[in-house]
DNA sequence: TATTGTTATACTCTATAACTATA
DNA sequence: TATAGTTATAGAGTATAACAATA
């Protein structure tokens, strides 16, 4: 019998859910979780996303958002399977995702006359100023997440994913 | 005028959309997404999880139902509570995961005995047999991780994350 | 009063398929 | 026939709030 299933059905009744012994709980064993890398890339994910999406609240712009108005930001007159295919999003979803950010007048959608079946992607004055505010907010929160890993630790994982 | 947006509203027609110059065509920028942990972490997550998915479709288990399983089958008498908040999820969708793994005979609710509130969570022996199949399978899926990744680097961002 | 498991709701995201217009 | 954008749908995941039973 494991040292877990013990506590669980152990004969000494707790008082007010307190452990009846002292000291801390034992740890929860994660097992094989601890070799795949699926499981931390996870964790680390939504951890990070958190922050993310507490710090650019107020500006009300989403991750998905952000990474759209960086890369339109960066490479105007871009398609949207374009786009799509360098965020990794679904063509279906980018449609929705353009339509709001169009509806708040920060992108732009522009028949190309090169090829009719196309829209040349471009942010309107107000989304650059938006995407401004955007950067410095996701720098703020960048700042921090080195503070929180430390800076060693931060360098390593983003060499090494980039 | 970027090379971008010259490509896009070039005057030159294409012909059977083949770029009419030779050569790669420009790589489109990320520009700040380079700096940024969380777009990293989103891409490594997808990325390996895709695999994940495709390797264990053939025996009906998703990521959250091998991280459930994996845990329940290494902590027996768990509470819903206590495995919701060890691998992050909510205890609400837990309920429902449950309710799956145990339709299909694997996972078994008790009333704990020491408090009326709590499941004690187990395995069913059917459970334990789909977990082994399960083990076996999520490891060739990290092998292959290893080989695409290479060791060192894989080693790295296990050791990091960890 | 607080906690555990549960239900319900709304929204986001993912995965498909099919449609249209253009090529 | 192929591609770009669009629409629709189903399922998974996330975020909340509220409730009954139990502590």
């Amino acid at each position: 019998m494991t040292a877990t299933a013990r506590r669980r059905s152990s004969a000494v009744p707790l008082r007010h859910g307190v452990p009846t012994r002292s000291g801390p709980r034992p740890a929860i064993a994660l097992d094989v979780l601890n070799n795949h890398l699926g499981y931390f890339a996870r964790r680390l994910q939504i951890w990070v996303f958190q922050d993310f999406i507490r710090t650019l609240k107020r500006i009300d712009i989403s991750p998905a958002q952000f990474s759209v108005l960086v890369v339109v930001g960066a490479n105007r007159g871009l398609s949207q399977a374009e786009l799509a295919a360098t965020l990794g999003i679904e063509r279906a979803r980018l449609v929705r995702l353009l339509h709001r950010l169009e509806g708040r007048s920060l992108v732009e959608r522009r028949r190309s006359d090169a090829d009719g079946r196309r829209h040349a992607l471009q942010l309107t004055p107000r989304g650059r100023a938006a995407l401004a505010r955007a950067k410095a907010l996701a720098a703020r929160h960048e700042q921090r997440l080195i503070e929180k890993l430390g800076a060693a630790r931060h360098a390593v994982l983003l060499d090494t994913l980039r």
